[in-house]
DNA sequence: CGAGAATAGTTTTTT
DNA sequence: ACTATTCTCG
């Protein structure tokens, strides 16, 4: 399109910002009056057409960036949208506050949450702080922890906070015995949070909320300052959330919220779709700017996308279409086991970087690492994934996993300092009290509970008072104890033995003596008293892999450099502030010499030329907890459709005939979801008459062909059974890079190793002298089935006249390996239902 | 009180 | 398989 000058400075400055952005993505940027829904397909240039949005505001309307918000879901697209303003607003950009609506309300709450009686220096609570907390309440009430799963009140308490009902709220809204029980233990709960001066994740939004609702000069002081107020991801707020983006905006009204209702993966975490239906309600004279033109796949994927999103019934309606090009067919294929399932893709990914044809591919590809990703439903699916990567040297990125703040060394820190820095927190003094071991046992423990519940103080208090002279606060700020409670209680303290009083005191002198010296310390020297003091460090490198856990602890340690030039006072509550916000996905680096392991869900918002899904299974995705439950199935099919639509040029369906689970291994049939894919956009198998073709996508396409869609997911057994026969015959890769450029990707402490001793495959350790051959699977000899051993002469309906090379037993049934005579080859059969009859 | 063994429950996704 | 809690013994 030929840009028109319209003349003058600013309509070239407009022009500039407007620059190759299509006419709905120019409404949407400059429709800055009053409220706005966009909603935004994916690759449909959602960021962009925000970024800009702000840079219109501020370079054509002459709004200051310090005037405007947009809240985000993750702190690294806060981040991302931060970097993408420099190029268009210099230094300016650092006046916008971009942040998750979590940091945004503990910012709020640390400012002024003394107004609704927050303590100063409140700790932010993660999950599992929190279940301790329930867990503690549930003991307090006297409730069995086995009828009333902790997990299950927490969720309650949990979906209360997000429609924002307090324990009040809810016991109006509810009848049943359960909720009565939640109600109750939501009652305690609170107490306890408050007790502990702390606040939980659905706290910062909830009273955040109340702060503004309570304290109107809070609140107008807020919604003067953001004459602009954007939500992206609004598909995946709750009603809390969007009742606070609603208080902010009452004064200018200027509301923008952007998002997709197909791409609304995380109602099971109080995500109400319901938000985009009222917004509509709520601001009638809203526009609606919907942006469909995808920016990102090919036609293929799309079209993949579009038939598979189409089977919701709970839509919005909504055509994505693009001018790219049809692209290469998609690869479904099936392996035997998910070991195998990772062998297909690491074969893929070598064919693939080496820049020569791919299996189905056309075109030489020019492919790098970095351009890969392989995404599943739950983190379990990694390990076959990351073994395989380690065995055949590719290198890879796990995002997510086992998260660096929530290793156990790191959080016995964490919980030191955050006692240092609050007193009144309980769940970190129990957490630590005894760690190094110091003769604390449980009967003291629970002495001091009920002592410090019955006194209305924390245990630390308690603690203090027992060391008599060293009494009030000196040694703690000031909210520490509320000293005359603690002296009528005096008396009644006296049952902990000598010993325990000795070990009690002790500890509360380590930890008070630190805090009392705090101001003079900066905080590494705050984290090294901590480990030298407490003998934590001396304890834990005793300890097994001692040293490797005192390195992420060293690691830890590094990472509160960064707050070194907060003043000493805040720079503790800042770092562990930090700490409880900041997720690990948040700092996924992006780095060309890896491919990406990562779940669906932490995909959401990225996107690779080349996507793997693997698990594509009946019972992983969709998964067996959301199958009786249509809404949950529509939300699994929506995660289906996210990882779809991640996938620039290439996406490949896997799954795997059976999976290992639980130490046992189960087989599972395909995945509904590829039923939707149309046969004509996936990739024809390669070799059909050869069984070292590898892709098996036939087994769903046939499936289709032969009946409706119903009758394929009921996949004869026998129909299982042929393909899992044909897909052992996947040739393994070679192990090209081996041992070289086999290590983990590491690096960044955010870049999480699943295990903590990096220890290759157990095969792969017993066979170092062949580390290019796969052994043979089971090479020992089996135990003998019932009725079947080795070099059993077998017939098979089917496949004719047999040998059993193997037989070995597999849960509650036996896994036969039969060579066949005749060409039907080697497979391997299910006892159980294969028609298989003895020879002789 | 503490350490190791036995046992139960668990995990879908995470700001 | 894996962890977290409970049990048992020294």
């Amino acid at each position: 399109m030929v840009s028109r000058r319209q003349g003058g400075r600013a309509g070239s400055v407009s022009e500039q910002i407007l620059d190759g952005l299509n006419s709905n993505q120019r409404d949407a940027v400059t429709a800055i009056d009053g409220p706005l829904l966009i909603v935004a397909g994916p690759g449909s240039g959602k960021t962009r057409v925000i970024t800009h949005r702000i840079a219109y505001l501020v370079r054509v309307v002459g709004i200051t960036p310090y005037r405007i918000a947009a809240v985000t879901f993750t702190n690294k697209a806060a981040r991302e949208m931060r970097q993408r303003l420099f190029p268009l607003l210099g230094q300016a950009a650092e006046q916008l506050t971009a942040s998750t609506f979590h940091a945004f309300c503990a910012n709020v709450l640390r400012r002024e949450g003394e107004h609704i009686g927050l303590d100063r220096d409140f700790v932010i609570y993660d999950d599992a702080d929190q279940m301790a907390l329930v867990k503690r309440a549930l003991i307090e009430l006297e409730l069995d922890p086995k009828r009333f799963p902790p997990r299950a009140i927490l969720s309650g308490i949990s979906s209360a906070k997000s429609e924002l009902l307090g324990s009040d709220g809810l016991a109006h809204r509810s009848g049943s015995y359960w909720d009565e029980i939640v109600v109750r233990t939501y009652e305690r709960y609170e107490d306890l949070l408050r007790q502990c001066s702390a606040v939980d994740f659905d706290d910062l939004i909830l009273r955040t909320y109340q702060l503004f609702e309570h304290v109107p000069d809070v609140a107008r002081k807020y919604q003067e300052r953001y004459v602009h107020f954007m939500v992206d991801e609004f598909q995946d707020t709750n009603i809390a959330q969007y009742a606070i983006a609603k208080q902010l905006a009452r004064h200018h009204l200027n509301i923008c919220v952007v998002g997709d209702p197909d791409q609304s993966i995380y109602t099971w975490r109080n995500a109400d779709i319901r938000n985009i239906l009222s917004f509509q309600d709520d601001y009638p004279k809203a526009k609606l700017i919907a942006l469909e033109e995808n920016y990102r796949s090919t036609q293929t994927i799309l079209d993949a996308a579009r038939s598979l999103i189409a089977s919701n019934t709970q839509r919005v309606e909504k055509d994505l279409w693009t001018r790219n090009g049809e692209g290469v067919p998609i690869t479904i294929a099936e392996g035997y086991d998910e070991e195998e399932e990772a062998q297909f893709v690491i074969r893929e990914i070598q064919h693939l970087t080496r820049n020569s044809e791919a299996v189905v591919g056309r075109k030489p590809s020019g492919v790098g690492l970095g351009d890969i990703a392989v995404m599943y439903r739950v983190n379990a699916q990694s390990r076959a994934l990351e073994e395989a990567c380690l065995r055949y040297g590719v290198p890879y990125q796990v995002v997510g996993g086992m998260k660096f703040y929530q290793r156990q060394e790191v959080k016995d820190i964490i919980a030191y300092l955050r006692l240092i820095a609050n007193p009144n927190d309980d769940v970190s003094l129990n957490r630590v009290i005894n760690l190094p071991t110091r003769g604390i046992g449980q009967r003291t423990l629970d002495h001091l509970a009920r002592i410090a519940r019955d006194a209305g103080t924390s245990q630390f208090a308690v603690i203090q008072s027992l060391s008599g002279d060293a009494q009030p606060g000196q040694a703690m700020s000031a909210n520490a104890l509320s000293g005359e409670s603690i002296a009528m209680q005096s008396p009644a303290i006296s049952p902990f033995t000598a010993r325990a009083k000795t070990s009690l005191i002790a500890f509360g002198n380590i930890v008070g003596g630190i805090a009392a010296e705090r101001d003079n310390m900066d905080l590494l020297d705050i984290i090294d008293a901590v480990l030298e003091r407490s003998g934590y460090q001396r304890w834990l490198l005793s300890q097994e892999r001692g040293e490797e856990r005192m390195e992420n602890i060293q690691e830890f340690r590094a990472s509160a450099r960064e707050f070194l030039h907060v003043g000493m006072e805040e720079a503790l509550t800042a770092f562990l502030e930090s700490v409880s916000l900041v997720a690990d996905v948040d700092s996924m680096e992006e780095r060309v010499d890896a491919i990406t392991l990562i779940t669906l869900h932490q995909a959401k918002g990225l996107e690779f030329p080349v996507v793997f899904m693997v698990g594509m299974e009946e019972g992983l995705l969709p998964h067996s907890r959301s199958v009786d439950d249509p809404t949950q199935l529509e939300e699994e099919r929506r995660l289906c459709y996210v990882g779809v639509t991640r996938a620039k040029e290439r996406l490949y369906l896997l799954r795997a005939f059976r999976r290992g689970f639980r130490g046992g291994s189960e087989p599972g049939m395909p995945s509904r979801f590829l039923l939707d894919i149309p046969q004509e956009l996936q990739a024809a198998p390669s070799q059909p008459k050869r069984p070292g073709a590898g892709n098996l996508g036939s087994t769903t396409r046939r499936a289709k062909t032969s009946g409706g869609r119903q009758t394929s997911l009921t996949a004869s057994d026998e129909r299982r059974r042929e393909s899992a026969a044909r897909s052992q015959h996947i040739t393994p890769p070679s192990a090209g890079a081996r041992q070289s450029g086999n290590q983990r990707v590491s690096g960044k402490r955010t870049i999480t190793q699943r295990s903590t001793n990096p220890t290759p495959t157990r095969r792969f350790g017993r066979a170092p002298s062949v580390p290019g051959q796969r052994p043979i699977r089971g090479g020992n000899t089996a135990p003998s089935s019932p009725h079947l051993t080795t070099g059993d002469k077998v017939m098979h309906k089917v496949f004719g006249e047999g040998i059993v090379t193997e037989c070995k037993p597999t849960g509650n049934d036996f896994e036969v390996t039969v060579a066949f005579r005749d060409g039907a080859g080697i497979k391997r059969l299910l006892l159980g239902m294969a028609p298989l009859e003895k020879l002789d």
